[in-house]
DNA sequence: AAATATTTTTAGTTTAGACTAAAAATGAAA
DNA sequence: TTTCATTTTTAGTCTAAACTAAAAATATTT
């Protein structure tokens, strides 16, 4: 494995997970890289069998490509939490660091810092961290966006890219936060969140699909 | 700049340090590639100005070069306080994974990294840390080979190659510790050396080179 | 000084990973 | 259903970093 190999099967999971077909198309707009660059990547993972493939159509991560996926998501989660509680970095700065180092960790390396940070559930945006075998602890939660009127809810995770977590940090909206949905406009317009203490919070239809809740 | 660069340019000054030429059948013996590889390696970093190349003697690095390998040795080593530090490696241990870390591993993170570790000048093999713009601090330690007969010291530093810490490992010759030179051999014999509760230690002479003291 | 050995360089090949440009396949619109 | 647009693939090129084999330069021995 390669760093530009990790980096593809990373982003064919988080695009598909391990059960849907993703598209070329997809992975050039992830990976920035031109359409022959991604068939290209194609032949070479087919050949070592971490996925499948259906031309014209896009490829599926394979059980083995599914591992490694998961091992790579452990090992930027678990590097996250570290940037983040030991050495002070915000949520949105931790994706490009943690990115560089998850490539260059022995599982020696990921099993001490996982005892040094206390064997962590969740990365600092509330990802939750596969375990070392690759399988990956289910925790119930709820998108934004399904959340019914007048329910209240505290906030699980948000997706990590680094300028909807920007967004967030204006918003004021953190993970264990509470709020009720006091309003949804219709034709996918904002929802009205309030706090305990009547802080509203407006927030796009977009963002809604981004946020993860536990209904309470 | 690349990690095989990087390594290359750190090859030639652990070779050379900043002054002396260091030839290609060093390089090849330093990084385990053919002579050609290392001839190829030389005209690219030629190019980049990180060397200076003397057809058929070797080459020696620039102002630029040293400069890019003392930040090198600055991120190996304190990625190596914190192997050892916080994740309790042994000494013999930290270096393969401080040789991953290092080239993953960006100014932020490296300046966050030392803070952490509360500004460290020595890594765990008593090598000291180059500061951030790449000047050494200065510390006066001898050679245990030139260590006159009868003389006190205090271990200094040690050289960091994997089967030299097994092998002081199991000597219990350790950083701090303080001994009596009681015995050198002639025609490159063996030193012996003593404690001050009595216990001998009989080191070869090439160790006694790879061995820094400091007298008292 | 000539012969031999060693080291360095040159020339040509390989692989991973990118690219461009053009061809083929698929999907959407007239 | 034919035309147009989009997506995917193929074919060929480029760079970094390695390799082998052979040629050139330097060092060592006899």
């Amino acid at each position: 494995m390669t760093p530009n190999k990790e980096d593809f099967i990373k982003a064919i999971y988080e695009l598909g997970g391990d059960q849907n077909v993703v598209t070329n198309k997809a992975l050039v707009n992830q990976l920035s890289i031109t359409a022959a660059s991604v068939t290209d990547m194609n032949t070479r993972l087919l050949k070592e069998e971490l996925i499948t493939h259906i031309p014209y159509q896009g490829v599926k991560l394979t059980e083995k490509g599914s591992l490694i996926a998961n091992q790579l998501i452990r090992k930027h989660r678990i590097w996250e939490v570290f940037l983040s509680e030991k050495l002070g970095y915000d949520w949105n700065e931790v994706h490009a660091d943690a990115d560089l180092l998850e490539h260059a960790s022995s599982d020696l390396l990921i099993e001490r810092l996982n005892q040094f940070l206390e064997e962590p559930t969740f990365d600092p945006h509330g990802g939750v961290i596969p375990n070392k075998d690759g399988t990956i602890p289910d925790i119930e939660s709820t998108p934004l966006i399904d959340v019914s009127l007048g329910s209240s809810f505290k906030i699980k995770e948000v997706d990590d890219q680094q300028e909807f977590l920007e967004y967030l940090l204006f918003k004021e909206v953190q993970l264990g936060k509470e709020y009720t949905l006091v309003d949804i406009e219709p034709y996918d317009g904002p929802l009205t969140l309030e706090t305990d203490s009547g802080d509203r919070t407006i927030l796009g239809h977009k963002a809604a699909f981004k946020i993860l809740v536990e209904i309470i």
